[in-house]
DNA sequence: AGCGTGAGGATTGTCAACAATTCTGCGACT
DNA sequence: AGTCGCAGAATTGTTGACAATCCTCACGCT
């Protein structure tokens, strides 16, 4: 895992964490209904810690509730989860061009080490998605948070990258063209290394397209069903 | 107001809704640290409730809040109301967008007639900043909506408006250019008529431009202190 | 005089019991 | 046979008390 576990101030972040990455990782599917009480007992904390993280899931937009009536994880159709790239597509647009004029050298080298060790990664370990899947989230999660927009990246990083993770955990999204993401994604760190943002928020948005066309296909195709 | 008042379906909800009027009308202003068992007494609830609230408005960011150590409403500094608005042009591009392909003819009449009671507000009402701060929230509101892409009007609607209103109160920020304002209204409103999304993008993107760079313009000038 | 330290107070975090509402299953009626 | 209504049960919403942590202010030390 990439995020070394995060300890937590306190019972509601922990309450937090564990529903967050249970939703991601699909030990929650979408459209399960979970009691309070079971929760409790399953990650160990009252119900008030818990109440408390629910409402923030909710406000994020991971859980939908009804009052009187309980919770369940929220179900994206196929449709919500295309309209979902379509903003991604603005979004980090806006992104790489603010990280093209505002990322240190530093971290452009970094990245550029990132996506060297993609490399090796689908070389070596050809067909594992998880780790692509994985690398892709982080060359996205680096330029995002060198936009140096606070907003920006809380918006990417809080809430849209955790509903594109929670069904790329199941359908490994980029998978059948990390070839194809990998020489995208270096074209966009060569444009932002020579510090052309119109260039790097042009080919983000053609990435980002690219992608939410091939998740179209295999869905028109049936290949995926959400 | 011209929501009516939302009559909450549980305590939670009710501190949810009143914290964040007061957040946006000033009553808390930025910065501000707040007790938890005075905003009890000054609303009627207990704390239950009211730090599930918090825990929403966190996660929402207009809250920011330190274990043990109590809650401060956020204070955004000048240069990030001005990355706000980098996000909203962005945004609000694609929802004008997508609003000229899908919104119903008869929202587009509703469209037109909100202009038009803006224009009669303008012309009666002149220098009234708060109606037309007001009324630039209900044309935006309007299009994000119309868009029909959920997370996106839940983004702007529930995000990044509350953040912007929170200043507009302060500031009445498109003050000074009420007729400007008007007249790029509709032209995006006509473009949205005749759908064409590509137009109405690039209006819309145009016309946040144009009020980012108004605000910036203020601020160098020491009009506008935050 | 300035700084580190410690006790006290205040505030936040947590818990378990109570009240209110909704869901479920059974029975009667059409 | 299907539908409406009702009562019980289960679940959610709320409350007030208890425990843990942090901030303040005074005191002593360097």
């Amino acid at each position: 895992m990439v995020q070394a576990a995060i300890q937590s101030q306190t019972r509601a972040d922990e309450a937090f964490n564990c529903l967050q990455t249970a939703i991601v990782t699909g030990d929650l599917g979408p459209g399960e209904k979970i009691g309070e009480v079971e929760l409790c007992s399953r990650f160990n904390l009252t119900r008030g810690p818990l109440r408390e993280a629910l409402g923030r899931l909710e406000s994020r937009g991971l859980l939908v509730r009804r009052p009187h009536a309980g919770v369940k994880v929220v179900s994206v159709s196929a449709t919500e989860l295309l309209e979902l790239y379509r903003i991604r597509e603005v979004m980090e647009g806006l992104a790489a061009r603010q990280a093209a004029e505002r990322m240190t050298d530093e971290e452009i080298r970094d990245l550029r080490d990132t996506l060297n060790s993609h490399e090796k990664m689908i070389e070596e370990a050809q067909g594992q998605a998880y780790y692509q899947a994985e690398g892709d989230y982080d060359f996205h999660h680096r330029i995002a948070t060198g936009s140096r927009n606070t907003k920006l990246a809380q918006m990417l990083l809080g809430d849209l990258y955790y509903m594109v993770r929670m069904y790329r955990y199941r359908l490994s999204t980029s998978a059948g063209r990390p070839h194809l993401a990998l020489g995208e994604h270096r074209r966009i760190v060569e444009a932002i290394a020579h510090r052309d943002g119109e260039l790097a928020e042009f080919l983000m948005k053609r990435h980002i397209n690219a992608a939410r066309r091939n998740i179209e296909k295999k869905i028109e195709e049936g290949v995926l069903t959400i």
